[in-house]
DNA sequence: CTTATATTTAGTTATATAGCTAAATATAGT
DNA sequence: ACTATATTTAGCTATATAACTAAATATAAG
């Protein structure tokens, strides 16, 4: 029961919330993320964590680049049934539209934590 | 996106849980769930508002008790979902085994605020 | 009116959570 | 070696959450 609170708990902040969203849209860096999200490196790499705890999410390595994804199919479709009860959503809206915008590679010229 | 979340956050707590996986057996009332749960009156009352405000539960007055129930179908069939995966958890069984054994009558021989 | 059932409110306490800064650590690429 | 990317740690602050007690309120039944 604890792992199934664990799990409700890490989907039950926004910012845990709109990673997940997110990562619906396409595997993503922790530099992307930075970009869209209003927070620090230290306070994302936590809230990965959180999520990774829970089997919400995965990472794998790839050349400097650390990428997270939705860890497995089911996880996938269950958010996807979330997000679409969220299509009119400003937030959410607007998240995927920067991350549209982003690639990897423009992270090395900002200076984020 | 505020409302999903709250959602996740009243799942997330585990005496609203656990109310959850009681409702599943049968709609009960409050003093049922007094029973069952090691919280107060006033804590129970505001488990209870938290699961209505995010349409998890609905409740109807049945002469002088009020009978909380699982509010729909969709519900019911997400929360059974769960339900399956905690078959082997002791607390549920417990939880599920007290509630079997107790009938709404038996409240007014205790004095539980 | 009194009792039973339930909710609400005010006040309190303890713990959890989310964020920050700043420094340290890890790893891969150049 | 140095840089880029990411994580972790320690220390801190602010807010949220969950629980309690005790009293007040609401409603229905007897």
């Amino acid at each position: 029961m604890e792992k199934i609170i664990q799990k409700f708990k890490a989907m039950g902040d926004e910012n845990r919330f709109r990673i997940l969203m997110l990562l619906l849209e396409r595997p993503l860096c922790v530099c992307e993320l930075l970009e869209v999200l209003d927070i620090k490196g230290g306070t994302l790499s936590a809230h990965l964590k959180i999520l990774k705890n829970v089997d919400l999410i995965s990472h794998k390595k790839e050349g400097r680049w650390i990428i997270y994804s939705i860890s497995s199919n089911d996880n996938k479709k269950y958010l996807e049934k979330i997000e679409q009860e969220l299509e009119d959503n400003k937030i959410i809206q607007n998240d995927k539209m920067k991350i549209g915008k982003i690639s990897r590679e423009i992270c090395s010229t900002r200076n984020r934590l």
